[in-house]
DNA sequence: CGCGATTTGTGCACGACTTCACAAGCGCCT
DNA sequence: AGGCGCTTGTGAAGTCGTGCACAAATCGCG
C-alpha cells in the first residue's frame, strides 16, 4: 500500500515527558562524534533505566540494529519528528517582569527548536521596551500578532492574579497549549493543553526530603525500624544516576 | 501512649508532589476568610479530583470532620509540618546568568518558606554585584558561607557545561538537596536529592501535543500518511491556527 | 559459511497510583 | 432524642508505568 509507518503513535504521557531528555543527550553524542549508541550508553546519558529507553523507543518505531545500537542521527530525525520538532515554532511570552525577562532572553529556547516570537505586557509602562531583539506589546495587540506570526504555543510569566485572564486571552487568540509560571491553577477549554512550572513547589518538595532526612537521623536504629524496604542501608552496589 | 504526632509518614512521591498545591490553595481560602473548606472544594482550587486530595490527606492523619469539611488553618499547619516548612530554610543559588539574576528577585521563594542566603558565580566579573540587597561571592566561598548559614539546599542556574561540577561543590558544601536548571544529567552521591527543571523540555513536550493534536485534524479518519527518516517532507501542512 | 559475542525488542510480573463507590461519622433540625 | 443530609476515610478494582529476563536479530571473524 502506500505507508508503513504509522502516523502518530500513541505514545505513554511518561514516555513522551523522557523524548525530550533523550534528545539532548543525542544531540551532545553527536556533537562528540558519536555514530551509534546503545541503549545502555544513551540510557545513562539520560538518567534513566536501559530497559525503559528500549521500550520508549520501541513505542516510535524503534529503528536500532540489534547487536549495534542506534543511529543516532537517524534517532535524532525521529524524535524531533515525533515531537514535532522539524519546524521552529513560535511562541508569544505573556509578562515581562521578573521572569519574563529572564524567559525572553534564555538562549535554551532557540537552541531547541522554539522562537520567541512576541513579548506582551498589560503595563504601559513597558511596552515598547527592548528586550533582545524584540519590543515589548501590549497586550491588547496578542490577537493580530498571533495570527499574523502563526503562533500556537504560549508562556504566561505574569503575577498569578492575572494569569488566569491572560491565559483567556491566548486561548481566544488561538493558542493551544500554554507554559504557565505564575503560581496558580487555569481553567482551560478542552483541547488546550497547560504545563505548569511552579519554582516554590519544587523547592517545597525538595524541603520535604530534607525534613524527612533530619528525621530519620534524629531518630537513631531504634524500635521502629518500621517499613524500611530491605536494606537500603549501605548498598554499596550502586551505579544509576541517582535522581 | 507517648506520641501525638506521627514523626512522618511514609508518604508516596505523588502525594509529595501535590501536598504544595494544597498548601497554595489552602493559603488563598484562608486569606478569603473560609474557616473549613471540604474536599471537593479544596480540590477544585488544587486541580485534582477529590477522592485523591482525600486520600492524600489520609496519608499524613486525616484531621478532617465528617459532614464539615477541613479545618483551614490546621490543614495548613500539618501540611507544612510534613513539608519541613516550620522555619525558613536557607538556600544557595549558584549562577547569575540570565536566569539566575531572575531567581535571585523572585519574590516567590521569600512568600513560600524559603530565603535565598547567598549568590556564587565563577566569573569574577560578576562578583561583588548586588542583586536584591545581596552581593555575590565568588564560588570558592561555597564551604565557608554553606556552613555559616546552614544551607542545605542549592539551586543550580549555570550553565550545563559547569553544572556537574557545581553540583559536586555544593555536595562537598554540605548540601542535600539541589535543584537544576541546567539541562544536563547530574550525578550526585546517595542521600541527595536532585529534581531537576528543564524549561525547553516543558515546552518540547506541548510541541508533542500540537504536532499531535494538528495530525488529528489533518487526516480525518484515514490511515498513515507523514514520510518518516528518508524525507522528513517538510510537512506544510501544519496548523493555521487562526484559521 | 557458521559461530559466538553483542544488543535490541518485548512478554510478563510487579508495584504505584488513580478512581469509584460506599459505609461510617458528624452536625443540625425538628 | 432521633433522623436526615452531608462529608470524610477507605476497601477494592482498574489503569498506568517499571524492570527483569530472555528470545530474536545482527555483526565480525576465523
Amino acid at each position: 500500500m502506500s505507508q508503513q509507518v504509522p502516523a502518530l503513535p500513541d505514545l505513554p504521557e511518561a514516555t513522551v515527558a523522557r523524548l525530550p531528555e533523550y534528545l539532548r543527550a543525542l544531540h551532545h553524542l553527536a556533537e562528540s562524534g558519536n555514530d551509534t549508541v546503545s541503549s545502555e550508553a544513551l540510557a545513562a546519558a539520560a538518567g534513566v533505566n536501559s530497559a525503559k529507553l528500549r521500550k520508549d523507543l520501541s513505542h516510535l518505531g524503534s529503528y536500532g540494529t540489534r547487536g549495534v545500537g542506534y543511529d543516532v542521527a537517524l534517532l535524532i530525525d525521529q524524535i524531533e519528528y515525533v515531537l514535532g520538532l522539524t519546524h521552529r515554532r513560535a511562541v508569544a511570552l505573556v509578562g515581562v517582569g521578573n521572569l519574563g525577562h529572564a524567559l525572553a532572553g534564555y538562549a535554551g529556547f532557540g537552541s531547541r527548536g522554539f522562537r520567541i516570537a512576541a513579548l506582551f505586557d498589560a503595563d504601559p509602562g513597558r511596552v515598547g521596551e527592548h528586550i533582545n531583539g524584540l519590543v515589548v506589546r501590549h497586550i491588547d495587540e496578542l490577537p493580530e500578532i498571533a495570527e499574523a506570526e502563526s503562533i500556537a504555543i504560549g508562556v504566561i510569566a505574569t503575577p498569578a492574579t492575572a494569569a488566569q485572564s491572560v491565559a483567556d486571552r491566548l486561548v481566544a487568540a488561538g493558542v493551544t497549549s500554554i507554559l504557565n509560571f505564575a503560581p496558580c491553577v487555569l481553567s482551560v477549554p478542552d483541547g488546550v493543553d497547560v504545563r505548569k512550572v511552579d519554582l516554590a513547589i519544587e523547592l517545597q518538595i525538595l524541603s520535604f526530603h530534607e525534613h524527612r532526612k533530619a528525621s530519620l537521623i534524629a531518630l537513631p536504629a531504634a524500635g521502629g525500624l518500621t517499613a524500611l524496604p530491605g536494606g537500603l542501608a549501605a548498598t554499596g552496589t550502586e551505579e544509576a544516576v541517582g535522581s
